[in-house]
DNA sequence: TTTAACATGTAAGAAGTTACATGATTTG
DNA sequence: CAAATCATGTAACTTCTTACATGTTAAA
């Protein structure tokens, strides 16, 4: 009945309450690298979480101008996300923009073909090294090894996007390879500046 | 002003003209691999897209009861999609429900946080051993390795298939690894082990 | 004094899901 | 005779995006 938004929310929320302004910026960095959501989308749902009696609010004076409101998570809201954690994930009703460009591609001729990719490999390295900094981080802090501290799953989802990326600079490389195009002047893990200088 | 399905739907169509039926079957395997749409979803689009210009039908009698609308696309329709390819990619938009889970992982307690994760390689594995079978079929015909051919794109999208859950199998040993699992039995296809033994 | 950060909402529309609705031909 | 395949649509609803709307306090 709950949203994938709202399992978001909940999640945020199990770490430490917040205000819909707070929830916000934590949805952009770093739950935007794998969930996205707008501050428009973001009120509407804790309002709908509050109704299911899954979070809860109390209004403070903080920083901002009017009343603010900070949510916390009920022990129904913990249920809710435990409940979600356990269930089956639906596989993928994948929706991924880059392969199905690729599947076009054949459409283009080569040079341009091969302008694309060479594109886009290097955006997925300049993340690729984003992560890599972050990852460097967050292993060296107390907790990234603690299975049931949130740090542990900074680190794995951190670890996750690491691999990920990889394996998009990798297949790029195979493509471009195949292309015939000579090899792109960065490597793995670099931070990535096109040779335009 | 197309939209991403819409941009499937022209790609489809330049291999082939085919009836909204076919477009649904070829949008379920292999498209549905990395864009899911349903049939509800496909006909109103196509009707968009020819109200653009971007598609034309002509009514054929098929195999089918009523009469049968078979579409093709038009030089618009060439140029549209030409110009989505060229057209920078905005970057990621991601939702990724996996990791959104992963990263509540930590409200479980390790048993079942690691009873997950099983769970979930073995599902990443399966769907790689599928997509290597498709590959080696896809690699012994001839136009899988000349850019200009359509065999070129699906050859090219199943190695970011086989790349992409290479990645997400290691992402999980990786996990399990440090949750104190022992490995999973692997099986022929997983192609990603670790050494054996 | 202007901009950034804090703070919370609504509205219109696009995109996607699930269910409803119909019906002929072929295969088991 | 039942089920699968072929074949095309609509309706209701959820989700997400983009834009509109308002207003304070602190820093540059």
């Amino acid at each position: 009945m709950t949203s994938m938004l709202g399992h978001a929310l909940l999640s945020l929320l199990a770490r430490r309450p917040g205000t819909g302004y707070d929830l916000t910026q934590r949805m952009r960095r770093p739950v935007g690298y794998f969930w996205a959501a707008n501050h428009s989308q973001i009120y509407p749902e804790l309002a709908r979480l509050e109704e299911g009696g899954l979070v809860r609010h109390r209004v403070v004076e903080g920083a901002g101008p009017r009343p603010t409101k900070r949510y916390t998570i009920t022990a129904a809201g913990r249920r809710a996300l435990d409940g979600w954690l356990r269930s089956p994930v639906s596989d993928p009703p994948t929706r991924d923009e880059e392969t199905l460009r690729v599947w076009s591609l054949w459409t283009l001729d080569p040079p341009s073909a091969l302008a694309y990719l060479r594109a886009r490999r290097t955006q997925h390295a300049t993340r690729l090294a984003e992560y890599e900094a972050l990852q460097a981080e967050v292993a060296a802090e107390r907790g990234a090894h603690e299975p049931t501290q949130p740090l542990w799953s900074d680190h794995a989802a951190l670890q996750g996007g690491i691999l990920g990326r990889r394996a998009e600079v990798a297949w790029h490389d195979w493509m471009i390879d195949r292309l015939g195009g000579t090899a792109p002047p960065t490597r793995a893990g670099d931070s990535v500046d096109p040779p335009t200088g």
